[in-house]
DNA sequence: CTGTTAGCGCGTTCAC
DNA sequence: GTGAACGCGCTAACAG
């Protein structure tokens, strides 16, 4: 059973291959409705089905959108992959999706891939790093140059609409409520400095004790997951500190992990903070406290900034959510 | 800045566009040492970047598979498209994803729509359903027709290569060990009765409870997820129940919860167990009994399955993991 | 070794 | 309205 093409249907309802195009995709010129008619009669009885690529090269327009994420695992990249692939579907597009491993190197190679695709759009989701971002940078640029869109989450560093979560300003929000509890003395799981995300949320953090007129935090950093978060917590001098500020929610998974293995009881003797409020994560007990990031909304947006014409840089908000990993009794 | 062509980069280095594909992209012919080099000079002075799509069009062999899951935020259907994107990027293919929402509708559609790409395969992630399966059956087997490789991730019902977690066997073993910890009457969240792989480790468990001359245990339909867990646990009569044994392990965590939310300490009062042994859940308070399903490795074996001319399906052991979620003390 | 000639499957002028 | 050409970007015979 050969595969089936456009002739194939067009000869046996005894038309040219034009009508049956016409008949069976769209087309500005109309078709009889006879011959419309056996045409899509022939389409089914062959089980036809448009080559999409041949398609896209004639119409030079294709239906794919690129999603590079760093990790699909991680619950927050799952949860946008997820909106993203359904905003996808629901226009009629269709993701190609790649896990960079938190590697630059591979984040770069990928776009330079979907360019290979000829990917209507590239959506570059997660934080941008302080390093390699120029090549990055020209790799993009070489892209929209073809006319590809281009959107990110994370930081407007690369010149193309992004959807921007407030970091920062989710952070410092978090520090003056942690300090309304009566916190003072705080440390902070900062995970890796090349990481702008990570940057932001410390600073903010940072920010917003200074405002509070409380001391310098102990910061340390590690990786951006929950091995890091353990890692981190399970080395740390708490001697001091009352409470804990992990820049992510599976840190401060990792975190909450170590410090039982260390026999510290959360909240009771350390409270613990987190950002984003994964889903999956909310049964957790202690129930974490976190900074909320509507992570399935900014899939969508991205994917809307990315095909929109005029879109411009939006910042979402983000929401404390007080719960029982930082209680006070 | 258009796109640049084959053709471009031919004219730039003065030689035919033949030569420019063979120095460029591999081929069994052989190019001059000096006309290599000036077409790979002119190649990176233009920035060329091969349009994949057509070249799998002229080579009728493309270098993309197809992923079909029916969840991507749940993390069981994460961590195993993270690692079939990894795999698939080690053998330099690209992946395109479908979310179903459960849907078998939307599964069927999926499959017909990567046909349409002309993916070099497709991998069908996740339970099968008892109802409707002929028709995506029928679909399937259109796409191999046309040369198209199939493989799955759950039940070999479809007659493609298929990666079989042993739902039965896991379930079996997971009420032997229980009935091990002293537990004699249990409730079975056994998800939707459609959902074969529910329905699998539903009645491995309810066998393995006959092995033990114990009596039948109430079953509680839901959905297969968190919030379906969380439901069928607020609502079950547990007075005379030791052991709940949710038949996966986000259910489990929403069960967890909703017992929580009734005053029922776990595992005091009544133990809990899942199925599957989500990584990013692993550190939950009481940590999870549950049955360990190599997830990555399922992924990247679905992949090899569909790859592998010579393939069958394969069974994958599942290991029962004793936590504090059904400690005795 | 290299250039020329055909397609791959389909959309789209252009005439009829 | 419908069909005959040509082109999308590239590979694969076929000749030199």
């Amino acid at each position: 059973m050969r595969t089936v093409t456009l002739d194939d249907v067009a000869r046996r309802a005894g038309v040219s291959r034009a009508t049956a195009s016409r008949a069976l995709n769209g087309s500005n010129r109309t078709v009889g409705a006879a011959l419309r008619e056996s045409v899509e009669r022939a389409a089914a009885e062959l089980g036809y089905e448009p080559n999409l690529p041949a398609q896209a090269l004639a119409r030079s327009a294709g239906n794919v959108v690129g999603l590079v994420v760093h990790d699909l695992a991680d619950p927050y990249f799952a949860v946008i992959a997820d909106a993203v692939t359904r905003a996808a579907d629901r226009r009629g597009l269709v993701v190609m999706v790649g896990a960079t491993g938190r590697d630059p190197e591979r984040e770069i190679a990928y776009v330079a891939a979907l360019r290979a695709q000829r990917v209507r759009a590239v959506l570059l989701v997660g934080s941008r790093t302080t390093g390699t971002s120029r090549r990055l940078r020209d790799e993009v640029d070489r892209y929209r140059g073809t006319g590809g869109r281009v959107a990110c989450v994370g930081q407007d560093l690369l010149g193309v609409p992004t959807v921007a979560p407030a970091n920062h300003e989710g952070a410092r929000a978090l520090a003056h409520a942690l300090a309304g509890l009566g916190h003072r003395r705080f440390a902070i799981l900062g995970g890796p400095p090349e990481l702008i995300t990570a940057r932001e949320r410390t600073s903010g953090f940072r920010d917003g004790l200074a405002e509070q007129g409380l001391p310098e935090p102990v910061v340390v950093a590690g990786a951006f997951d929950r091995d890091g978060g353990h890692a981190a917590a399970a080395s740390l001098d708490l001697s001091a500190v009352s409470c804990l500020f992990a820049v992510n929610d599976v840190m401060a998974v990792g975190a909450v992990a170590a410090l039982r293995e260390r026999g510290i009881d959360v909240p009771g003797t350390l409270a613990v903070a987190g950002f984003d409020d994964i889903p999956s994560l909310r049964d957790l007990v202690p129930a974490l406290t976190t900074v909320r990031l509507p992570l399935a909304d900014m899939g969508e947006r991205a994917l809307e900034l990315a095909l929109d014409e005029t879109a411009v840089s939006v910042q979402v908000p983000a929401e404390v959510i007080l719960r029982d990993s930082t209680r006070r009794d």
